[in-house]
DNA sequence: AGTGTCGCCTGAATGC
DNA sequence: TGCATTCAGGCGACAC
């Protein structure tokens, strides 16, 4: 589910509620040995008493620093949630809710995932930055080390369709399905030209769209399609603002001349586009 | 090495 | 109404 705008999100959540005196975690409770990978051995009591210094993002994944060293890693999957129950709040268990972290102040935080392709795991130090997908992790799209020429050279030579190449999480951290259908529509760059034949002024362009989309998604909460929710339980607001996700038939909103939003399908997934001004 | 296909799971929507 | 099929925001194992 969530891409990068959503997992941002959930992390300014988990960080206004997990953060600061009297948050430590006073248990970690797991309803099931795993989720899409065994939860890591012996989590509960690595975790047990343990403050958080930081919550990071990096991709589509939260990385919950702890106070002493050490890191949960935390990824929702296509359909994780987390709900978070402030002090005085009752938690009301959910189907699915999988990991519970009960804090000091008496809040509660649930971690739901109904079709378990999230996972959580605990790292000892700074450990996790050397593992996959870490080590190889393409730049972060809203950092300072994300630019067209940096785009470009990461996209040369790559045969496969620009709309493919995009989703590799290799080439640019944190873009999913819907943005990466929405910044090429932005940038009127047809899904199905090879990533390594762009113009320069197109790429230039790919990369001032994927940053601007990626930051008024951002803006609107995210986009709620069907699991995704904020951690107080509200719903994002960016997918009314679609261009051409999920609008298959709809007219484009940048053709006057009634054309039509097309899907079709690439690796798998479907892609969005509109014929007419994407080329 | 780069690329495409498939499976992992549940649940919602659609078709008959 | 009920049952089968299809599809979904991600990722990685596998085959070529």
């Amino acid at each position: 589910m969530p891409e990068l705008p959503e997992v941002e999100i959930v992390r300014r959540g988990l960080e206004s509620a997990m953060l600061g005196p009297g948050r430590a975690v006073a248990r970690l409770t797991l309803n099931r040995p795993d989720l899409r990978y065994p939860f890591t051995p012996f989590m509960e009591r690595a975790l047990a008493g343990r403050a958080f210094s930081a919550f990071e993002r990096r991709g589509k994944y939260i990385i919950a620093r702890l106070q002493e060293g050490g890191a949960l890693i935390w990824h929702l999957g296509m359909s994780g949630s987390i709900r978070i129950y402030k002090s005085g709040e009752a938690y009301s268990p959910a189907l699915h809710d999988h990991a519970l972290f009960t804090l000091a102040d008496g809040g509660t935080v649930a971690f739901n995932d109904p079709r378990r392709f999230g996972f959580l795991l605990y790292y000892e130090g700074d450990s996790w930055r050397e593992a996959e997908p870490f080590a190889s992790m393409g730049p972060e799209p809203l950092g300072n080390d994300f630019n067209a020429p940096v785009l470009a050279a990461r996209l040369a030579g790559r045969k496969s369709p620009i709309k493919t190449a995009l989703l590799d999480q290799k080439i640019v951290a944190g873009l999913g399905n819907i943005y990466v259908c929405e910044a090429l529509w932005g940038a009127r760059i047809s899904p199905l030209r090879a990533a390594g034949q762009l113009r320069e002024s197109e790429t230039e362009d790919l990369a001032g769209q994927i940053r601007a989309v990626l930051t008024r998604a951002i803006a609107a909460g995210g986009s709620s399609l069907r699991d995704y929710r904020h951690t107080d339980g509200g719903l994002g607001c960016f997918q009314h603002s679609f261009s051409v996700y999920d609008r298959e038939g709809e007219s484009c909103p940048a053709c006057g001349k009634g054309c039509r939003i097309e899907r079709i399908t690439q690796a798998g997934r479907s892609t969005f586009y509109c014929p007419a001004v994407q080329t």
